[in-house]
RNA sequence: GGUGCCAUAGCCAAGUGGUAAGGCAAAGGUCUGCAACACCUCUAUCACCAGUUCAAAUCUGGUUGGCACCUCCA
């Protein structure tokens, strides 16, 4: 399987540090108010990622945190008139309803930065020995970024460039650096807001040292891929290899990978545009299936646009995969009244050509997770499935066939076998009274009943197998 | 100002040296009482210019047009 690894910016083979198992970390959303769409890429790609390597045989150890400490979250208690716990509570339990229904699978650790408080003292207690950190006068504690000679690996900057762009911080009123390219890892409290006790200043932690030390908790020292957003490339990620490799003295992630923003109508999301949506807000409308459908449409380091419009195709792209797999049911129920279980000879050479849609697939997603040529192959899969099954075929068969398509989606973490749901009788009825109707040549009532059911969101299809129903 | 990315059919989107996957939409057809589903058919020389090569969407240089980061925004 090849990553592209943002630190030497080319696709590279992906070797575990310890065989058969991957070390992953994902930096997850602050939780000041509900996940917008643009955090849920992250969630929805890298989730894919687990999904494929898991497949593949690989244990993943899968950390995402959340951070729960933080001037946004501060303000929203301070409008609530609440503690700031309360507001990060509210949004990590929402947070973690719309991962569910995003169908991404939970984290094997879901650190919280307010509990890891510990381990942050004590790295940047370590930085501190190392000559690596310096406290200023209020306590606040300053990460010395020239000390790190690599800084900037990751972005491909050099600090002499970015203290040429940055002449704004130069004036900026934090004299306190001795550099302006120096960033925080601890900070005064100040009046009302949550704070801990530490050798420098009751404070709180500054935002990159949290990763750092979750990651190193939970991961070790060392951890094969790191993952997020790509604009936390810098500084962020930049500020937690510095930490983390100058505390510990080890290549800190082997693999940076990192998914392109999502556009909203080809603009940039943000509130003062008011194109601004949130998964939930997506939820009203439609199932987030279609959503991480739509996600995982395209390749996650291409910049992805979303509208209205796409999410229609996407919704009739993905109905077209859940079509076929309700008419495999339909004809596996089929095969059963007719007796025909085993699959026959011609059945077996059918499945064995099946199989390359399988081998597609991987292809697909071992090339840096190809998501939109995995989907593709799916496609193919569907188009081959409704060509070579009909009445005539067995369950086996069809089973066979069902699964494979169950499983190259289930990698995807899309649902396409959704459980039957029991209709009430009333609706039963109506459907029977209309086949009766039918039969008569009375098709004036049967329209009406038709018409009656889609009022009720009960899509009729007559099909030469009998009449299937779908919600719509 | 610094760094980097992108430009493929009506829309979305793979492909990164050997003569353009897939999906949505539209059109025609088969099936069907009709509709829907499904199937068949049909749709691009890859922003522009120049170059390298037997061969380029795919490499190099340039032009134009988008975009991102450099401010604790995924």
């Amino acid at each position: 399987m090849k990553i592209y690894n943002t630190l030497s910016k080319r696709k590279e083979e992906f070797i575990p540090i310890e065989e058969g198992k991957v070390r992953m970390y994902v930096c997850g959303p602050t939780v000041y108010n509900l996940i917008h769409i643009g955090n849920a890429r992250p969630m929805i790609v890298f989730d894919t990622v687990r999904r494929y390597m898991e497949y593949k045989g690989f244990e993943v150890n899968y950390v995402s945190n959340f951070t729960d400490v933080d001037d946004k979250i501060i303000k929203q208690a301070i409008a609530e008139g609440v503690d700031a716990s309360v507001i990060s509570e509210r949004y990590i339990a929402e947070c973690k309803a719309d991962m569910e229904a995003l169908n991404v699978k939970p984290a094997t650790t879901h650190p919280l930065a307010t509990q890891e408080i510990c381990g942050m003292l004590d790295m940047i207690g370590t930085l501190i020995e190392k000559g690596h950190a310096y406290e200023a006068a209020d306590g606040t504690v300053y990460y010395r970024t020239r000390s790190f000679q690599e800084y900037g690996k990751l972005s491909h900057r050099n600090v002499d460039d970015l203290q040429a762009g940055n002449r704004s911080l130069l004036v900026s009123g934090e004299d306190q650096k001795e550099d302006p390219l120096d960033f925080v890892l601890w900070k005064p409290k100040k009046d009302g807001e949550p704070y801990w006790e530490s050798p420098w200043c009751n404070g709180r932690p500054g935002w990159h040292i949290e990763c750092s030390v979750m990651s190193k908790r939970y991961l070790g020292d060392e951890i094969d891929i790191h993952a997020g957003g790509e604009d936390l490339i810098f500084p962020h990620h930049e500020n937690e290899i510095a930490q983390s490799e100058a505390a510990n003295g080890k290549q800190f992630a082997r693999y940076w990978m990192h998914n392109a923003f999502l556009n909203i109508d080809n603009r940039k999301m943000s509130k003062s545009l008011g194109n601004f949506f949130t998964v939930r807000d997506i939820s009203e409308k439609y199932d987030l299936q279609v959503l991480r459908f739509f996600m995982l449409s395209a390749h996650y380091r291409s910049p992805l646009n979303f509208s209205a419009e796409l999410m229609e195709s996407a919704k009739n792209g993905r109905d077209r995969i859940l079509t076929a797999v309700q008419n495999l049911h339909h004809l596996m129920e089929n095969a059963v009244t007719l007796g025909k279980i085993e699959e026959t000879v011609s059945e077996q050479e059918l499945l064995q050509d099946a199989k390359r849609f399988v081998t597609q697939f991987e292809t697909a997603m071992d090339d840096d997770c190809n998501t939109a040529d995995a989907i593709a192959a799916i496609f193919d899969l569907v188009k081959w499935t409704n060509t070579n099954t009909d009445a005539t075929c067995s369950q086996s068969f069809l089973m066979a066939i069902l699964q494979e398509i169950k499983e190259l989606s289930d990698i995807c973490g899309l649902l396409v076998d959704t459980a039957p749901e029991i209709l009430d009788t009333q609706i039963e009825t109506l459907i029977e009274q209309r086949q009766v109707a039918r039969r008569e040549k009375n098709f004036a009532r049967s329209d009406e009943i038709r018409e009656e059911l889609l009022a009720q969101g009960i899509l009729l299809e007559d099909t030469r197998e009998g009449v299937k129903w779908k919600r719509v």
